[in-house]
DNA sequence: CTGGGTTACGTTTTT
DNA sequence: CGTAACCCAG
């Protein structure tokens, strides 16, 4: 086997220890992803066939990426391999096997956001204070609960306080409603695979069979349902192979368990463990920063993570007076670092704890025309114009989804507003219907205002044509009418915004997507689109390809890697986040959230934090984390503002710190940042930037056709957003893109 | 019932 | 600051 010689010693067993169990713990940057990839190959090399092994990753984007590997050494059989997340995959096994559960093959996936409308209008009915308990509250409960596997009468029993006695009562209903409407929410496309096996020993022992081999990748990450389908599934061969890093666990927040991993070896007896302590990654100066830092917890596997790579700059910490001196600055080590090391934007990543922070980010790299692209934030298939299409489409699905009926009856407005709603709401309750058949009720006659019940009508003619319909035209033929029928684009048109101009087009975008997908699965079923989509992580969407700068969370970013990554906002109650303070634990899961971040970068990583930064649009003054100080600052060189180099008066003050050794290179700055005179080749242009304005400069008298004869007082912004702030003579002080504005020069 | 307008409110991370 | 809930006039 050729490709075995591109492995390392302990890799290379760790890929051929096939039969039994094996625990991989690898190290950020020790070639995991190489490993499980090899293993897989060497697997379908020696005659198992791709559908007997069942690989659980991360992402969807990760299996994919994998899979594209794998059949880079073995050709198309890796097509065929169980490859995925651990909801995708449960969710394909439950469209099969839910009849057994009492579900219809057609069942609906309720997101979060969904689950929460259900929470919130069982509260509703039960006359629950929504002061006092928050939806949101009470479904984080819930689905905690679910997932240690506590039922609604049990919680109900422990009940010590109201919260818990409400919770339950919630609970109790909230259940019966999703199964009632034919759906599932996120942790039961866990939950009632591990129901179904453990109910039906039969169906069991077919998977057990179907899946002589178990690779898990980030492991750490499971939870302990997702543990207990393993266990379940891995129980006649005992062939699985988890690989994970405890420093990596940053997940237990949604349930993750690091017991899963902590006693891997006491579960599976005899088990084989490798450890993958060699980084390829980073070079000494990230390394050791990364692991001076994550040596400060308790909770972890001891383990000494090593590199030959170079030693690379020191780490650079960037002290900011704010946020916008942040975004800045970021920007200007953007630039230099282009100009120097001949990157490309798209060896470049900005990484932040909280998605708000990206505003400020983005607004200085829009000043200067940096392309980028966020993964996450308001993503795609989370707009309201795509959510509702995609409501009608559930609806269409699965008739019974009365939450996703909810989302449409009014939308597009259709003179039927709450007090209509409730009237059908009541009728359905009463005649044990579903939402969409109370439509039809002859109920309804009577109860309802004439405008009100002619709208019902036709909005539920127009549904019942196609769910009929349906059954005839291919899943994009359905969606295109649809679309024309509600008429939405029209309205859109109408409105004619630069909002409803861009939702028009996202409208469009979704109608491709379905016809993209419907030619490439045959025979695709409406339900099995809207399983996919339901189910696709942000960074699944995320385009790398395209040359622009990432920004992304720092839970978004594992398992990623940048030739240059930038940290923001190390501030405390920013990073580690306020919420996380008062419990040593929710500060190490920071700390190690800090580590996957800084073990992302291959060859310079830059930290920063801001004295002051807006929040909820206050400024606030904040503290340097904690976290900086724990980095051996050997591998440090801090700038601070107007060339000062060493550590800010704010934190020098600090008692936690120690004598600094000096970092051996400062670098000095005035203004910018490089020591060295700024070489006199021109920046790199990204975009066309229109130098039309360079003749206006403050001082420059111009006039403004409304607003008469003024004064420039400043100029901002680059390109597009060149602004200028112009005292008028009788106008006053405004502040005008100049791409509108159309200035004259001379009153 | 709609739409405009206001105010209140919140913010961690996500399959 | 930005969104979501809320209120009121038509």
């Amino acid at each position: 086997m050729s490709f075995l010689e591109h492995l390392n010693p302990v890799q290379r067993q760790a890929v051929e220890a096939l039969d039994g169990p094996v625990m991989i713990v690898a190290g950020a940057g020790s070639g995991k992803t190489r490993v499980l990839t090899y293993r897989t190959a060497h697997l379908l090399e020696r005659g198992v066939r791709p559908e007997s092994i069942l690989a659980l990753t991360f992402t969807n984007k990760a299996a994919d990426e994998m899979k594209g590997r794998i059949a880079g050494l073995v050709g198309p059989a890796s097509h065929a391999l169980w490859m995925g997340t651990f909801h995708s995959l449960f969710a394909r096994i439950l469209r099969f096997e839910c009849e057994h559960l009492g579900y219809h093959r057609n069942f609906s996936i309720y997101d979060t956001d969904d689950s929460q409308a259900l929470v919130k209008s069982i509260m509703a009915d039960k006359l629950i204070s929504q002061q006092q308990f928050t939806p949101s509250g009470i479904r984080s409960r819930i689905s905690h609960a679910k997932n240690s596997l506590v039922t609604p009468a049990e919680m109900l029993r422990r009940a010590q306080d109201l919260v818990s006695e409400r919770t339950a009562n919630v609970y109790d209903e909230y259940e019966r409603r999703l199964h009632r409407a034919n759906a599932m929410d996120f942790d039961d496309l866990l939950l009632k695979p591990l129901e179904l096996f453990r109910k039906h020993h039969d169906i069991l022992r077919r998977y057990q069979q179907r899946f002589r081999y178990i690779l898990v990748d980030e492991y750490q990450d499971t939870n302990r349902v997702q543990y207990l389908l393993l266990q379940e599934l891995a129980a006649a061969h005992k062939n699985i192979c988890v690989v994970g890093d405890d420093a990596q666990s940053i997940y237990a927040f949604r349930g993750a368990d690091i017991r899963n991993i902590l006693d891997f070896e006491k579960d599976y007896p005899g088990c084989t463990v490798f450890r993958l302590e060699q980084n390829y990654r980073s070079t000494k100066n990230i390394l050791g920063a990364a692991d001076s830092l994550i040596r400060q917890n308790v909770d972890q596997i001891p383990k000494k993570l090593w590199t030959s790579n170079a030693d690379g700059d020191q780490v650079t910490v960037d002290v900011c007076e704010d946020d916008r001196e942040e975004g800045r600055r970021i920007v200007q080590a953007i630039e230099e670092e282009i100009r120097r090391h001949k990157l490309s934007l798209n060896d470049i990543a900005i990484l932040y704890r909280t998605n708000a922070q990206s505003r400020v980010i983005e607004d200085a790299l829009r000043r200067n025309s940096i392309p980028y692209t966020i993964v996450g934030g308001v993503a795609f298939y989370k707009r309201k114009e795509i959510k509702d299409l995609l409501a009608y489409l559930k609806v269409l699905a699965n008739p019974l989804d009365n939450e996703s009926l909810l989302r449409i009856i009014n939308v597009p407005a259709r003179s039927i507003g709450d007090v209509t709603i409730r009237r059908i709401k009541s009728v359905a309750a009463g005649e044990r219907l579903s939402l969409f058949e109370a439509l039809a009720s002859p109920h309804l006659e009577g109860l309802l205002a004439d405008r009100a019940l002619r709208a019902v009508r036709q909005f539920h003619a127009m549904l019942s044509k196609y769910v009929d319909l349906k059954k005839q035209m291919s899943v994009s033929e359905l969606a295109r009418a649809l679309v024309d029928d509600i008429g939405i684009l029209r309205l859109l048109k109408e409105e004619n915004t630069a909002e409803s101009l861009a939702r028009r087009e996202n409208i469009q975008e979704l109608i491709s997507a379905i016809t993209e997908f419907t030619d490439m699965h045959e025979g695709a079923l409406l339900e099995d689109f809207l399983q996919e989509v339901s189910l696709i992580a942000d960074v699944d969407t995320a385009e790398f390809g395209r040359n622009a700068v990432t920004l992304m969370t720092l839970h978004a970013a594992k398992g990623l890697e940048f030739a240059v990554v930038f940290i923001t906002g190390l501030e405390e109650g920013l990073l580690p986040i306020s919420l996380a303070l008062d419990s040593r634990e929710e500060i190490e899961e920071e700390r190690r959230l800090l580590y996957v971040g800084m073990t992302r970068a291959e060859q310079r990583l830059y930290l920063s934090h801001a004295r002051m930064r807006y929040h909820q649009g206050e400024m606030l003054v904040s503290l340097r984390s904690r976290f900086i100080e724990e980095i051996d600052p050997l591998h440090l060189a801090y700038r601070g503002r107007n060339g000062m180099t060493g550590r800010s008066t704010s934190a020098s003050t600090r008692s936690h710190g120690a004598p600094v050794r000096r970092p051996k290179q400062l670098v000095a700055s005035s203004g910018g940042f490089s020591s060295d005179p700024a070489p006199s080749e021109p920046m790199p242009r990204y975009e066309d930037e229109s130098q039309e304005h360079t003749a206006l400069r403050v001082g420059l008298a111009v006039t403004h056709e409304t607003f008469g004869p003024g004064r420039i007082v400043a100029l901002d912004g680059k390109g597009e957003n060149a602004r200028a702030v112009v005292d008028f003579v009788s106008a006053g002080r405004k502040q005008l893109l100049l791409k509108f504005a159309h200035l004259r020069a001379g009153s």
